[in-house]
DNA sequence: GACGATGTGCAACCATCGGTTGCTATCGCC
DNA sequence: GGCGATAGCAACCGATGGTTGCACATCGTC
């Protein structure tokens, strides 16, 4: 059985840009596509892009200030996301344990 | 501080197909392109393409038998895998919690 | 209040990638 | 040998991450 996953929100952090700009969020640094940009070796536009497609999916809201574009993380949302990581982590790990115990259990009846 | 994480391997389990050609491989079905896809709503061809990426980065093995090739999926490097995910999991776990606590004790403040 | 500096937004363009279709080649089996 | 099934290759298409270039808005300052 396959993990239900939003794709949606497991594509958006799957760039590994975008994983990049949660984090620098997450760190406090200010929130505005040129700040973030200079932290990181794509453009603006890029940046701009990336945390439009982040806003589409909820991670992070824009507060308009003045002349800027001030982003910060949502947190419930960022936490849904990383229960989905956990989710398919433990899955993975699940199977591959059995996997190994049932490999164990052959070499045992080949002694 | 961003975690370490190998781009290639992520951006391997981050595609939805290729987790599912994963999931599929785990679950023991038979590790053939053509198997593969009829399990999938693609066809062979873009199977094949992501066991290829898969087989780049490690994480499945090709053996060929007869005129079928058989993929398995390579233990230790989906372990490799798993970590990844838990450690980006659990290091934005921590802010969220961090930020979490710095925001409850500005609210006892206000009191 | 006008002007330069800074920040955002929009459009065109390019490369890569996930996906498709179509064809060829190889292997297994009757 | 010939037929069916499997893999491999090439061309093509749409979406996406990235770039450059330009226009628009806002702030500070003279």
């Amino acid at each position: 059985m396959t993990v239900a996953v939003d794709d949606d929100l497991w594509s958006a952090i799957g760039d590994p840009t975008r994983r990049k700009l949660l984090d620098l969020l997450l760190a406090g640094t200010a929130g505005t596509a040129t700040s973030l940009s200079d932290e990181l070796p794509v453009t603006r536009q890029a940046v701009a892009k990336h945390l439009g497609v982040l806003d589409r999916v909820g991670l992070v809201h824009a507060t308009p200030a003045g002349r800027e574009k001030r982003y910060r993380v949502d947190q419930d949302q960022l936490g849904r996301a990383v229960a989905q990581l956990n989710a398919v982590g433990d899955t993975w790990d699940a199977r591959l344990q059995r996997i190994k115990r049932i490999a164990e259990s052959i070499q045992e009846t080949n002694d």
